[in-house]
RNA sequence: GUGCCUGUAGCUCAGCUGGAUAGAGCGACGGCCUCCGGAGCCGUAGGUCACAGGUUCGAAUCCUGUCAGGCACGCCA
């Protein structure tokens, strides 16, 4: 639909700016809301009776005449208040669909795109909330992939921030434990799970240790033992359990870069010397602020935001947007490389300070996705300006802020963790995920529920299939349900985690989605296996003489256009998806589509047709929407298992 | 206090760069397995699009205000 689109928008452009005042992009089009309206809708009548005070039925009017034929179009009809309704040739439409099967109307615009996601402080297991992210920022990935674009992905390690030192404080001064003791642990990220809040709760009622705290911080920055190595076992082997964990929901990455590399090769330093070469920063002789150095923040009044301590210390703040530097290339620099994991022949590569010879080299992207919730929309801001306030406009408009809502849990979630909610919790009606309290869903957890109760009905369905292909296709269709669920809300509504919500597996649900897929792949498994058919050949032969719908009935012609009219729109739904970063849009697409395709199948029949013509008709268009679902499920993560 | 976001069916949410009769899922009610897999299909009921103004040929969508809710605003990250 999209090549169609720019062709009809050449012709017409070609046709009318001699006669309208009209640039090529005020020529669009829409899809209207019936059949009867026909295919493609031009409004431009109306944009332009504005323009010209006209009445828009007599500019559509007299436009329609000025038109004339268009490639694709058998004709056009003036209707509503100012419409131009236009029907297209359905046979050379769906020929040249068919005919165009693996070329890509798509094509790149960067040079590299870099996306940081995940990004889960390395001290204790994943929850739902980073669940939430990795689905996000996985699928952005694989939509910019799959446009052609050539992607860095990054997880941020903060391996030397304080939630690390809590950890490493619990386990040294709560536990009296060293680096040797941490082997015998099992399931060290829960394990730390549980130890985190029991040290935060600690830490608030014991502000004598304080003190002690800070110590072990510097020591972690600084590189002094014991704490050090205490803090990078414990980073590296939770990092190690969540590249697990998000390898269950498909979720990969290229690169780890870690902030104890940004501290060892001085990239701050860097950093700084450049804010306070181009005057980015300036260093407050009195008020609140005196003795650190500050940027001014873009607001209404005269905010101000400590980029370095008056103890000489860099905020956050700081660090960030020496990261969001070498992200861009802007340093002069790069970490060293070491490689930390293997999936499926690729090397996962994790930063470090200390010099190799490897070759590998990451970073200098041309533009830069941060996924990060809404929370941090205020210091992702300040960032940016960070680039701003050096001169690097053109970076600061490639940076972008992906910003989604935070995962909160229901009551109903509470109560199955064992949790009273207080008075004002109940009054809220959820309760906010919090790492610091251990209150959240754990994602292995929930990872683990999904397969069983999904393996319970694949062992019902499937008593004949091997144990080993049943546990994991239960495990195709919990990443399939988690991911569509992460995905099928729009960015800034506050997912409220329903733990019966979550499980579901009717209705709009991943298993539904994947559910229609393996069944459309049973129909075709069948004609190559009963009837030893080519399930190709009829849409190769329709490809080639584009009368595919010709033998089939009125009322069918209908419902099978339908069909290839909507598959055929899935390129256009990713280019949007990617602008707006709106996968829910991704996702109603797949379900809009699965639920016409089921309908569909459901009241005509493939493999008991007698008539040739009208089972051919059949094949070639389900061929060309089963590979359309496949691509839409395929960008969000959604495997397709034989059976299910 | 300032800024950002949200208010659509009983519940959870789509639709929001203005366009033709406001849609889905769940729940409720009623149907459909001699037929490619019932994780499915078909149907019924259910809406002053928070409220009030404004802009427009046209507003759930844009603007202003009111009410209600969420989040952010630290020499934490």
């Amino acid at each position: 639909m999209l090549t169609l689109k720019e062709t009809l928008r050449a012709v017409l452009y070609e046709r009318l700016n001699t006669i309208y005042p009209v640039a090529p992009e005020d020529i669009d089009f829409l899809y209207p809301p019936q059949a009867k309206f026909g295919d493609l809708a031009l409004s431009l009548p109306m944009p332009l009776a504005k323009k010209l005070r006209e009445n828009p039925r007599a500019i559509a009017k007299k436009m329609a005449g000025e038109i004339g034929a268009l490639p694709g179009v058998v004709r056009t009809e003036v209707a509503g208040a100012g419409f131009i309704n236009l029907f297209l040739d359905r046979d050379s439409f769906f020929r040249e669909r068919l005919a165009s099967a693996g070329r890509s109307a798509l094509r790149p615009e960067e040079r590299k795109i870099i996306v940081e996601h995940t990004n889960i402080n390395p001290n204790k297991a994943a929850h739902i909330g980073h669940l939430r992210n990795a689905c996000l920022g996985d699928t952005l990935v694989r939509c910019l992939r799959a446009k052609g674009e050539t992607v860095e992905v990054q997880n941020y390690l903060d391996d030397t921030g304080v939630q690390v030192v809590d950890v490493v404080f619990g386990l040294m001064e709560l536990q009296g434990k060293n680096i040797a003791d941490l082997d015998g642990i099992e399931r060290f990220d829960y394990y730390c799970w549980d130890l985190y809040a029991r040290t935060a709760a600690y830490l608030e009622s014991h502000p004598e240790s304080r003190g002690r705290k800070a110590e072990i911080l510097k020591g972690i920055e600084h590189g002094r033992e014991p704490e050090s190595g205490m803090a990078f076992a414990v980073s590296r082997r939770i990092a190690r359990a969540h590249l697990r964990t998000m390898e269950r929901i498909g979720a990969a990455y290229d690169v780890f870069p870690c902030e104890s590399s940004i501290l060892g090769l001085k990239f701050w330093e860097r950093a700084f010397a450049l804010l306070k070469e181009r005057r980015a920063i300036h260093r407050a002789e009195d008020g609140p602020n005196a003795g650190c150095w500050v940027m001014k923040v873009e607001d209404e009044d005269d905010r101000e935001k400590i980029i370095v301590r008056s103890d000489g210390t860099v905020t956050y703040v700081g660090k960030d947007i020496a990261y969001q530097l070498w992200k861009f290339g802007l340093l002069g620099r790069d970490f060293y490389y070491e490689p930390f994991a293997e999936t499926d022949g690729r090397t996962l590569w994790i930063s470090t300070a200390v010099p190799n010879d490897r070759t590998v080299g990451f970073g200098g992207g041309s533009r830069v996705y941060n996924v990060i919730d809404a929370r941090q929309a205020y210091l992702q801001k300040v960032v940016v300006q960070g680039l701003r306030a050096l001169q690097y406009e053109a970076e600061a408009r490639k940076s972008v802020h992906f910003s989604y809502e935070m995962v909160a849990l229901s009551l109903r979630s509470l109560k199955y963790l064992g949790i009273e909610a207080t008075a004002e919790e109940s009054a809220k009606g959820f309760v906010e995920v919090s790492g610091r309290k251990g209150l959240g869903v754990k994602a292995d957890d929930l990872l683990d529920l999904l397969e069983r109760k999904a393996g319970a009905e694949v062992d019902k369905r499937n008593p004949d299939m091997p144990e080993a292909d049943r546990r994991k296709t239960a495990a195709a269709i919990a990443r399939g349900a988690l991911r569509y669920f992460m995905l099928k809300y729009a960015l800034n509504s506050l997912i409220v985690f329903d733990v019966d919500d979550a499980l579901s597996f009717e209705g709009e649900t991943g298993p539904y989605l994947m559910y229609t897929s393996v069944r459309l792949n049973s129909i075709f498994r069948k004609l190559s296996e009963r009837e030893g058919r080519d399930a190709a050949a009829p849409a190769a032969k329709a490809a080639a003489e584009g009368k595919a719908l010709e033998s089939v009935s009125e009322a069918e012609r209908d419902e099978l256009w339908d069909l290839i009219s909507t598959a055929a729109k899935l390129e256009e739904e990713v280019l949007h998806s990617i602008a707006s970063l709106e996968f829910s849009r991704l996702a109603k697409f797949a379900f809009l589509l699965s639920q016409k395709t089921n309908a569909y199948y459901h009241r005509r029949p493939v493999l008991a047709e007698e008539n040739e013509d009208i089972k051919n008709a059949r094949i070639s268009v389900l061929f060309y929407v089963r590979d359309g679902l496949k691509k839409a499920l395929d960008l969000m993560g959604l495997d397709i298992p034989e059976r299910m």
